[in-house]
DNA sequence: ACCTGAACACCGTTCAAGT
DNA sequence: ACCTGAACACCGTTCAAGT
């Protein structure tokens, strides 16, 4: 009877978010209460509201966790920066599916925004207006959250092929970036001299 | 009292629909529930069961209601076919944007894959292979998907410059389909003579 | 066939009391 | 400061009993 959950390690927000996230990891993000939580802690559900204000800020933590996994965009050219990070969005997210819905419904601004400045501050250090970068990683933003919606009603429905759903997305992100190709190739306005 | 609930006429499916849809547009998905619908028919949650035949029934029946509302798509060309529909379910879901989250959450397949259909048969009428007609519909449904996510959390989050929203919307629209036109213009494979 | 109350197994969260 | 039991106001759904 090694693994005793009863008082062994203090409780802390940390572990709360770990015992969370296997919880939905396991069982679905409908499966995720503080009472169930707590039980899994060996503890009552009121001893989690020491660490976790409600409900909510315990789901924006588990998003974080998922979306603080995104790498910074690297390539060469804007094009490539677009495609990496679109990409290494989508991959990060569908390894963490369970947690999409929660990811998904959560306040915006906080962590997703957070991702959607990587590639902004990116295109922004080649040379791109500001304008442009957030349009750009605006639509790709909504094509990958488009895309994880689908796959992950796929998934659940239990029809994946996987080569399938990774060839349309590929098909939409090329369309994309080629429609896109007079915004990425466009160098900003030079600034106005004052006088 | 004109308005008595009690007892008046008698319960049916149509009628469940019509206060659960009245309950979400008013307060939000989440406060829909079995017995708040209940309540506001003047019966007792178990009533419901002899009509729908879990809460899950109910969401789909919420969400077939709305979808159903989608125009079949007109136009003259492939590109113009794809732009109405684009248009038309967006600004039909955005219409009802309380409910979006039940839609995005139900059961794939049924009615979304309707509205698909809708835009493939039309794409498929003007003479298009079916792969290329399920391709370009996946992959703008993706995108409509991806931009209710979005629009929807900046609306709960009150920052609604819709002016703005639809800038960023048909700025993406228009590269997607700039970007399909390869696949827009293609004519099918003829068919293989058997001999 | 349709209705419905009681009951079961759950929720999130407040509050007061403990250490 | 941190913990926690009891309690409140909710859930969805089953079941047995009514008409």
């Amino acid at each position: 009877m090694a693994t005793s959950r009863r008082s062994s390690t203090p409780l802390s927000r940390e572990r709360i978010l770990d015992a969370a996230q296997a919880i939905v990891l396991a069982e679905g993000a409908s499966a995720l209460s503080m009472r169930r939580v707590a039980a899994e802690l060996g503890t009552g559900a009121m001893s989690l509201y020491n660490h976790v204000r409600d409900k909510e800020a315990l789901q924006v933590g588990l998003a974080e966790r998922v979306l603080a996994q995104v790498e910074v965009p690297v390539g060469a050219s804007r094009h490539e920066l677009c495609a990496t990070w679109t990409r290494s969005v989508r991959r990060t997210l569908l390894a963490n599916q369970p947690i999409l819905p929660i990811i998904l419904s959560v306040p915006r601004r906080s962590a997703l925004g957070e991702i959607g400045r990587l590639l902004g501050g990116a295109l922004m250090a080649t040379g791109m207006a500001e304008r442009d970068a957030r349009d750009i990683t605006a639509v790709l933003g909504r094509y990958i959250a488009g895309s994880l919606v689908f796959e992950g009603a796929a998934s659940r429905r239990g029809d994946v092929d996987a080569d399938e759903l990774d060839r349309t997305f590929e098909l939409g992100l090329d369309a994309l970036l080629g429609g896109l190709e007079a915004v990425l190739t466009r160098e900003p306005e030079p600034a106005p001299t004052e006088a």
